[in-house]
RNA sequence: GGCCUGGUAGCUCAGUUGGAUAGAGCAACAGCCUUCUAAGCUGUGGGUCGAGGGUUCGAAUCCCCCCCAGGUCACCA
């Protein structure tokens, strides 16, 4: 990286001039503004009581040393007291010809077998999956790729919520008013036919209640008291006294619910490594917090109950055993953690779940520390916010949820509709077709959702967020699209090679300089490897989503106003040839990382 | 009420390890297709960066205080 080096020389260029030891790393050298020349900045203000000397004086004596030192450097210039300095054309071009069109540019090799944990999805078993679903399945999914750039082996983890009170009252539902209903019979998606169940569940739940309130009970209550509320409390005592009959119907529905699920993840492009189920692991809390009482790092009440004591650290008292002894959230979220690091040992376990479970999150890592867990330091909660409607909340239980599956079939057809109309898929065969209309859909609903910073709250208004201009996923999925059509017809004009054509490039470049447009691409091209990093750290698609318009905007001003086949010199032909296939090559990668899908035509 | 987030153009979002005149898209208006894909490009208008104070050569960015919005504080998950 040549910001290091720029860094490293400076603190020696003030180590020799002015007799002071400054590290490097504290050092910041910028990109310089756009509407300034010059490629990086040195800002000297910060130097100033080192040197003694004005900002004019100090600039051109480090600017001189640096150009000494660092033979990439062409010049500099000294604005105020910006020092801004401008490399050769010798460097863009070998940074074109040797990195950027290499088939890694961007992507680290996998360095160590300590693997990452990521968790991301755990649906419930007891509806289909909705909008705020698809940000966290986007987000996990997407992180687990730009972890894998950055070397990291990762493990991606899928916890199904498949017990509890929920699963019991769509259950209640289905054998009261179900009539052996199934996905065939019904001719319902079999997550949907569940769904039905807990939201039928809910308004007879609601009546209940209402006509409780009516005879003088209060609500909260008659909430309680509803006979339906027993009976779903009921039915989840039966299951965990294994009783045959319910397990038989868990198991039944749950399987409609997983294999709706499955289609909706096989159509969103996501994946897992592996799926535990909660029915599995929900018992190996206890454990650890009998062992945690035993030595006196938990405490216990009279009725029984046991309690982590966090009041000296600011926050209050956590259940973890009720006084009949059943584990709640938390004790699960104990042992689940504590069965992941026995299994893979993993550097860090990332756990994306929305923001409304920060607090959860914030004490689970207090009590496992608490209880002596070393690890209890690499959990990370990536907390996301929530997605918004334009009215508000989303709330399943009053049928506002923007359903996944009712979504991507309405990306898919706008984006039909769309393509058909701008005549774009008259030559296409009709799965030709098909396959671009779900790559448009679903690039502009991936895109639209990551080019958002995770851990804030977003707003998805249905009819504004399906567009397909300007800085949305089909506005970059086209200029690959543009670009790979175009070393296409370099190609039929035998300017670009049959090996080219098939990704393996490596021309050699007489030196030409590379114009003002071709240079701002390549500073932003440059710029791709720490992007990548980046969005590593701060577990950041949007880094990489925003990266990506850049490119995909410079590219498109450098198209209108530059040729590249109709140009007459051939070394400047090639050059842009070159240049575009590094653009799109950067565009496909980032894109792969958002797993959003480009098309060579569209 | 305590704690945690956030507040940037009419709308949706970038920009926050302190740097030069705060940027995009959408929406509005005006241009550019006999020339490599117009899902594109160019231009115009639009901002007391929630308010106020402080730190300094310099603050959207750091500190303090206040206002607003959301989340959370269950023997729910």
């Amino acid at each position: 990286m040549i910001e290091s080096l720029l860094a490293a020389k400076t603190a020696e260029a003030i180590r020799l001039l002015y007799g002071q030891e400054i590290p490097a790393e504290s050092i910041n050298i910028e990109k310089t503004r756009k509407e300034i020349p010059g490629d990086y900045t040195l800002v000297v203000f910060p130097f100033l009581k080192i040197s003694r000397k004005s900002p004019l004086e100090t600039a051109t004596a480090i600017g001189a040393f640096l150009k000494d030192e660092i033979p990439y450097i062409a010049k500099f210039e000294i604005i105020n007291g910006f020092l801004n300095i401008f490399l050769s054309d010798e460097f863009w071009i070998s940074f074109l010809q040797k990195e950027a069109t290499e088939a890694h540019f961007g992507m680290t090799a996998e360095k160590g077998e300590v693997p990452v944990l990521i968790e991301y999805s755990s649906p419930n078993t007891n509806k289909p999956l909705h909008l705020g679903h698809i940000r966290n399945n986007l987000l996990g999914f997407s992180l687990a790729r730009i972890l894998q750039a950055n070397g990291e082996k990762v493990f991606k983890l899928n916890l199904v919520n498949d017990r509890g009170i929920h699963i019991c009252k769509s259950m209640l539902a289905y054998e009261r008013w179900g009539l052996n209903e199934t996905p065939e019979t019904s001719g319902m998606k079999s997550d949907h036919l569940i769904g039905k169940y807990y939201v039928l569940f809910n308004k007879k739940f609601k009546e209940e209640v209402k006509a409780l309130v009516h005879q003088g009970i209060k609500e909260e209550d008659a909430e309680k008291q509803a006979p339906m509320m027993l009976e779903a409390q009921e039915i989840l005592r039966k299951w965990e006294d294994h009783d045959q009959e319910t397990h038989a119907l868990w198991q039944k529905m749950n399987n409609w619910a997983y294999e709706g699920f499955d289609q909706t993840y096989a159509r969103l492009g996501i994946s897992f490594d592996k799926i535990q189920h909660e029915s599995d692991t929900y018992l190996s809390g206890k454990s650890i917090v009998m062992k945690g009482l035993e030595e006196g790092h938990l405490q216990s009440k009279p009725d029984g109950s046991v309690w982590a004591d966090l009041r000296d650290e600011g926050l209050d008292e956590k259940l973890l055993l009720r006084s009949d002894g059943t584990s709640v959230y938390m004790t699960q979220d104990l042992g689940t953690a504590e069965l992941r690091f026995n299994e893979f040992h993993p550097s860090r376990m990332i756990y994306v779940v929305g923001n409304e479970q920060n607090y959860h999150f914030d004490v689970l890592k207090r009590i496992l520390k608490k209880l002596g867990k070393p690890w209890a330091e690499n959990i990370f909660h990536l907390s996301y916010g929530m997605v918004e409607l334009p009215e508000g909340k989303m709330k399943s239980r009053e049928g506002t949820v923007v359903d996944a599956d009712d979504l991507m079939d309405e990306m898919y057809q706008t984006a039909e509709e769309t393509t058909r109309e701008l005549g774009k898929v008259n030559d296409f065969t009709e799965e030709e077709a098909t396959t671009l209309f779900n790559q448009i859909g679903l690039g502009a609903l991936k895109y639209f959702i990551l080019r958002v910073d995770p851990r804030k709250n977003m707003l998805f208004d249905p009819k504004e967020s399906i567009d397909f201009n300007g800085n949305t996923g089909p506005f970059i999925q086209y200029t690959h699209a543009r670009i790979r059509s175009l070393l296409r017809k370099a190609h039929e004009s035998n300017r670009w090679t049959e090996q080219e054509m098939t990704g393996d490039v490596n021309r050699e470049l007489s030196f030409i300089a590379p114009g003002a447009q071709e240079k701002q691409l390549l500073k932003i091209l440059y710029r791709f490897p720490e992007s990548v990093k980046e969005a590593g750290i701060t577990y950041s698609p949007a880094i990489i989503a925003n990266y990506v318009y850049e490119l995909a905007k410079s590219f498109n001003q450098f198209y209108q106003e530059v040729p590249v086949l109709k140009e007459e010199k051939p070394e400047l032909v090639s050059l842009r040839l070159l240049l575009s296939f590094a653009t799109a090559e950067v565009i496909r990668k980032c894109m792969n990382l958002l797993g959003i899908d480009v098309p060579e035509r569209m």
